[in-house]
DNA sequence: GCAAAAGTGTTCACTCTACACCCATGC
DNA sequence: GCATGGGTGTAGAGTGAACACTTTTGC
């Protein structure tokens, strides 16, 4: 990390921008927001929100930033957290552009309105980033695809399902979480007790909603456990367990 | 993504490097490879080992190149896989340098010889990086910290483990980086159960290992296998489990 | 035989799954 | 009452921890 200065033949500068995998469940479907590119290269094809990075900015502020400039949508009651570089040379045919890609997980977020850049912002279905419905701009396509599977194993292990919730939800509704996103269903009454004996995973309100028909509900919130512990492991078909 | 030509006083070129966090077993210990820092800024400390990434070089192949040129290490025969990238304004004094860390993972690596950097080059016990001991280069405190316990959180949930192990090992080796890494004592014999229940952790190779004293063990190289399914979950204080 | 370490068996407690059942609400 | 969905109970299979026991080697 010394001698960059004496050699810039082989090293170069590069240019740091940041883009977002944005995922949100509307209408019992797993979502991925994209925008319209209005530029070349890759001028009218769909791509992950993102942007540059500012000088004296951190990472983090800067996705913050383009969530709100390319997507309309407001970071700070959402789940961020960073996926990785991606640095290719080929990846970009302007040059050397390093990309760090954030996740983002939020609750049933409003279609992105205009604005900014945000009149060009769609959602997708996360499905169609796995079945080839879906062709994107530079190498979003496997950025997305590794964030998507990134995002089902990571509600295994953590409480990043409660992200898709809004404030107060119904263990129905973190349910549903799950199932939309390992497409499996779970036996509701052994989902309740694993939810409820993990410690710290959601906290009751003592309030409840009430359903078009059927039995009040409780209402929770997260609680202030991240990691789980045990996780909540879904079935596979290899492996050994039933 | 579009427009970083044009507002250059806000954007400005950024200085992309790798550094490592290269971790093995030698005597019973887990040890970090750090390097002492030969030029300004920080001149004299420890630092991680890494350097600028190339033009035309992918930051796999740059951390690769720089685990060859700093710590005299091949690095085809061991694990090595991203962590993240470190690009806080203020993380380096010469400007916006944009560091993306990746962790390696060996079996017993030889001490550091003479040849190009390798010479500053020493082994750390990883343990001084949380006790206060050490005081290292840039954010790189904070950097390794993250990576150690990366690297116990991800011995549960794959097979990474094995990295630590030479081309065969017998079960008690494989024990062993557990119980190092973990800083707790495991049954052998519950340890040897689970491993051969987890399909494609291990498999035998049909040889044998015959200790200095005792029963000859037999021994396995690492399977086709990566995430573990089920994890192997260490104890923990908190949680619901027994 | 003795020591040491590999490897097997067994017990007991706990957990997970499937599914029956009861409860609280709107109509 | 009936339908609907929330919430509880329970039997049986499976899993995990503890530990006794057997096997194979060197001396």
């Amino acid at each position: 990390m010394d001698d960059w200065l004496k050699d810039s033949d082989e090293v170069g500068p590069s240019w740091l921008t940041v883009d977002l995998a944005i995922f949100t469940l509307r209408d019992d479907q797993l979502m991925v927001l994209l925008v319209e590119r209005g530029l070349d290269p890759f001028h009218g094809m769909p791509a992950m929100p993102g942007g540059y990075v500012q000088k004296n900015e951190t990472l983090r502020d800067g996705a913050l930033r383009e969530l709100a400039e390319e997507a309309g949508i407001d970071g700070s009651r959402l789940h961020l957290e960073q996926l990785g570089a991606y640095a290719d040379p080929g990846r970009d045919p302007r040059g050397r552009v390093v990309t760090v890609a954030y996740l983002a997980l939020g609750p049933d977020l409003p279609a992105p309105v205009g604005g900014t850049d945000a009149a060009r912002a769609f959602w997708a279905p996360a499905a169609h980033l796995e079945d080839g419905t879906l062709t994107l701009a530079f190498d979003h396509q496997a950025i997305l695809t590794e964030a998507l599977e990134e995002v089902r194993r990571k509600i295994e292990y953590t409480a990043a399902a409660t992200a898709f919730c809004a404030e107060t939800f119904t263990l129905r509704d973190l349910r549903t979480v799950y199932q939309v996103i390992w497409d499996q269903q779970l036996d509701p009454s052994n989902f309740r007790r694993k939810i409820l004996n993990t410690t710290g995973f959601v906290q009751p309100t003592g309030d409840q909603w009430l359903p078009p028909t059927g039995r009040p509900a409780a209402l929770y919130r997260r609680g202030q456990a991240w990691l789980l512990n045990p996780p909540l492991l879904r079935a596979t078909t290899t492996g050994s367990r039933g």
